[in-house]
DNA sequence: CGCGTTTGACCGGCGC
DNA sequence: GCGCCGGTCAAACGCG
């Protein structure tokens, strides 16, 4: 039993935006290795891609990003502002209520979830709603890299498992999450890489709109994020994240950081990710703020090495 | 007992 | 039209 050498350090950062068609193939998440090899890639990415690359060559340190509706803008540079970025839409459905399965089968059509209820189940099983032109889903994906030994990373909410699937071509099956909190669409994928067993990807689909669970006492998240994702406005659309971060965070992470791992593990990339991801476009200064305000000492050290120090720097003008 | 996990069935989309 | 495949549901089970 015992321990493994190995502990959850943070490993990939990983952005999805979903893509309409075209672009890059019909995977919009491509693996660490096809990542790295860039071979299709937007420009942007390929540049930070390259960065990453310096560091560790031979490491899988990459992360994509893909545009959803307007995409197509190779134009930014990784050094530009990339305001511009489109953002991801936020879903047609406020608050994606009435998203889910697309004419839930139910076969009998006689049992209701009770979940989210809302006005999801609405009048009669007619799959009524449903955007007409829209398919597939709509709502952005994140996705981040993690290298750990569980899968179990601890982002501060809880979640019910809903799912397994084998994954063709690869030993280890996925999981299907989804946010116990009624009203919370959110939904999160849980596989490991086939090649690097120590590599779990974690999908995240949709956001929270609703502030992180409250007990969770006992996990570092709970000082982490409390006042961070309870924060303002759940919902504030108005500009990307990631890019930034991640080119600040590459320049300072190499390190690997070494929290007591436990079934459980909490791993501050993972929970600053899925932070970030959930403010996403409100990615305001004062967020990370507060951020550093409720680290730890200890970790503050080290949130302070993910952290991109021009945010916490920005806070200064504003 | 409440709640989360397990697991096989099932569905919608897509390619052939 | 059929089969593959990713994703989801839901009944049953297990655990505090
Ligand atoms: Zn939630």
């Amino acid at each position: 039993m015992s321990d493994e050498p190995r502990q959850p350090y943070f490993q990939n950062f990983m952005l999805d935006h979903q893509t309409t068609d075209q672009d890059q193939g019909s995977n919009n998440i491509m693996s660490f290795t096809e990542c790295l090899q860039g071979t299709n890639m937007d420009h942007y990415n390929s540049s930070l891609a390259n960065s990453f690359g310096v560091l560790s060559p031979s490491s899988s340190e990459v992360f994509s990003s893909v545009d959803q509706g307007n995409q197509q803008k190779p134009e930014v540079g990784p050094d530009q502002t990339l305001a511009n970025s489109s953002v991801s839409n936020s879903s047609s459905s406020e608050a994606g209520v009435a998203e889910e399965d697309s004419g839930k089968r139910k076969k009998n059509g006689l049992v209701v979830k009770e979940e989210q209820g809302q006005e999801n189940t609405k009048n009669g099983n007619n799959k009524v709603d449903k955007k007409k032109g829209e398919k597939k889903q709509k709502e952005p994906r994140f996705a981040f890299m993690t290298k750990s030994e569980v899968d179990q990373l601890e982002d501060g909410y809880r979640w019910r498992k809903y799912g397994q699937k084998a994954v063709k071509n690869s030993p280890y099956p996925r999981s299907y999450y989804r946010c116990t909190t009624q009203k919370c669409t959110v939904k999160k994928r849980v596989e490991r890489s086939y090649e690097d067993p120590t590599t779990v990807i974690t999908t995240y689909e949709g956001q929270h709109n609703h502030p992180v669970p409250t007990s969770l006492r006992g996990n570092a998240a709970s000082m982490f994020t409390p006042s961070l994702l309870s924060a303002p406005t759940p919902f504030s659309y108005g500009s990307n994240f990631p890019q930034d971060f991640l080119l600040h965070m590459h320049h300072h992470h190499n390190n690997t950081f070494n929290i007591t791992s436990q079934p459980t593990s909490t791993n501050s990339a993972s929970l600053v990710a899925a932070s970030i991801y959930s403010h996403n476009n409100n990615v305001n200064n004062s967020l990370l703020h507060h951020y550093q305000q409720q680290l730890v000492p200890d970790q503050y050290g080290l949130l302070q090495d993910i952290v991109p120090s021009m945010f916490l720097n920005t806070t200064n003008h504003n």
